[in-house]
RNA sequence: GGAGGGGUCGCAUAGUUGGUCUAGUGCGGUGGACUUGAAAUCCACUGUGCCCUUACGGGCACCGCGAGUUCGAAUCUCGCCCCCUCCGCCA
């Protein structure tokens, strides 16, 4: 959520952004309410006051004089409980206005109402070209036994998968090389210098979250809507996650973090659950759109004034960890009706699928700013003092179903075979899927 | 799941017959005195949020969270969350 104070000072800046995001707040219906809400707080710790004076009087009275004052305090507790009430009620109305207020574009995020206004922002790699009709991943996956969507429809329903054989191996390969460079503080040196990027080397510290998580801190991160995306389990009031960012974002909710120990970094890998409500009838072939899947995700804590320099470095990994499997992939700058409410500026990485013959998103970069922070209460104290309020960044390191898609469709071979991406190898342990070996 | 114990201002603790607790003490931290310097010692300060105020300063709230009893609750009641010990179950 943004700050109450910020959207008071800076009106205009915050409507524009919401109208730019195609989201229809009432600011000033806002702005009044808290007007009120402010009014209401002063008459109430009026009353609190003298309840507090009263007290401490009311020991050295004693006997009739006593009785008085107990009669007078009553009447004042009618007050405050009516008080209370209109308090209660407004802040309600309040909180739920401002938390549907999104956070702010960049200024250098395209202004467009849908996908339509996104921009390719670089184009990295050649499309490979073939001398016979370049397949789909789910006949190469089906061809090869190493993805079975036809059995795991009858045990667990439309949009799940096994994975098997060298599916298998290539998942965890992936999983292995990212985390090699992602622990690295060299190979990290090595990304930020060639991006040309002033950041702190600090290794990603690796870590297997919980896939399962309060609401209400589903809630502080601004993911929890719309909730007929989540897999909710009602009786233990538990979401499952949607990616580990859900599970990584709030690791330091109400924490004040000292200067020096940002940026924090950390690589998770979990499972990621998601309902695709409202993808009914697309992407239904294959494993691009499941209901589960497997994902490295990069989540990092830094000083607000670093933000987006860290995003930068976190789409320069994504770019280092694609050009690694040499896949042709293009960056994309989601414009401002496409972007997530809470984000301030996204990116996304999407990559050549010849057998689809087009680019589809494989990764993504968001540059919360303070947006999830403030609500998780998650702060930095700077070296002068002052508390402020931690500047978030996720990103896709690997998704791994896209990621194993766009590698059976850019390295299959004449012979049906596919190859192993070189880097991937010695992670693998073979050069070939699906030959006599 | 059952039984018991517990969650206090960075850490550790005091406080459970309701009102001098707007929370004491120790450690840590900051500033100062002493010292050539340091240690030791002594003194002062030491959280977060909201609100009023140009400022100085002031008010309110927070003793896991939320309700309740009361003129008044860290202290009593109820619900929830979490932690620890033992038992049961279990990868």
């Amino acid at each position: 959520m943004l700050d109450i104070h910020f959207i008071r000072e800076n009106l205009e800046v915050v409507k524009d952004a919401a109208a730019k995001k195609g989201v229809d707040v009432d600011l000033d219906e806002l702005l009044k309410l808290d007007d009120e809400r402010k009014k209401i707080r002063q008459e109430l710790d009026a009353k609190r006051a003298e309840q507090n004076r009263r007290s401490q009087e009311i020991q050295t009275f004693k006997g009739f004089e006593r009785e008085k004052v107990i009669e007078a305090m009553q009447h004042l507790k009618i007050g405050m409980t009516e008080a209370e009430g209109r308090y209660q009620e407004l802040l309600q109305r309040w909180t739920k206005l401002l938390l549907s207020v999104p956070n702010i574009p960049s200024p250098d995020t395209p202004v467009g109402p849908d996908e339509s206004g996104n921009v390719v922002v670089r184009k990295w790699g050649e499309r490979p070209t073939f001398d016979f009709k370049p397949k789909a991943h789910w006949d190469i996956g089906r061809e090869l036994d190493i993805i079975d969507t036809e059995r795991a429809a009858a045990v667990s329903g439309a949009r799940f998968s096994y994975l098997k054989g060298d599916a298998v191996l290539m998942q965890f390969g992936l999983i292995a090389f990212a985390l090699k460079v992602l622990t690295s503080r060299e190979e990290l040196a090595g990304i930020a210098q060639k991006a040309n990027l002033p950041v702190a080397a600090t290794p990603f510290i690796p870590i297997i979250p919980p896939v399962l998580m309060r609401s209400d801190v589903m809630g502080r991160m601004a993911r929890l809507q719309p909730i007929e995306e989540r897999y909710f389990f009602e009786k233990d009031d538990l979401v499952l996650v949607g990616s580990a960012e859900h599970t990584l974002g709030p690791l330091h909710m109400n924490e004040i973090l000292g200067d020096e120990s940002l940026p924090i970094r950390y690589v998770g890998y979990s499972t990621a659950f998601r309902r695709e409500a409202g993808a009914a009838g697309k992407d239904t072939r294959g494993i691009l759109r499941q209901h589960q899947f497997d994902k490295l995700e990069l989540e990092s804590f830094s000083r607000p004034e670093n933000g987006y320099q860290e995003q930068d470095f976190f789409v320069a990994i994504q770019e280092h960890l694609m050009q690694s499997l040499k896949l042709p992939y293009q960056v994309v700058a989601i414009c401002t009706g496409d972007m997530g409410k809470p984000d301030q500026r996204q990116f996304d990485i999407e990559t050549w699928m010849p057998g689809q013959d087009t680019y589809r998103e494989t990764q993504t970069s968001d540059y919360m700013g303070g947006y999830q922070a403030r609500r998780l209460n998650t702060r930095v104290r700077s070296k002068s003092g002052d508390l402020t309020h931690v500047h978030m960044n996720d990103a896709t390191a690997f998704a791994i179903g896209r990621t194993l898609i766009a590698i059976v469709e850019n390295y299959q071979q004449a012979d049906g075979t596919v190859k192993v991406p070189e880097a991937l190898v010695p992670y693998v342990g073979k050069a070939v899927i699906g030959g006599a070996g």
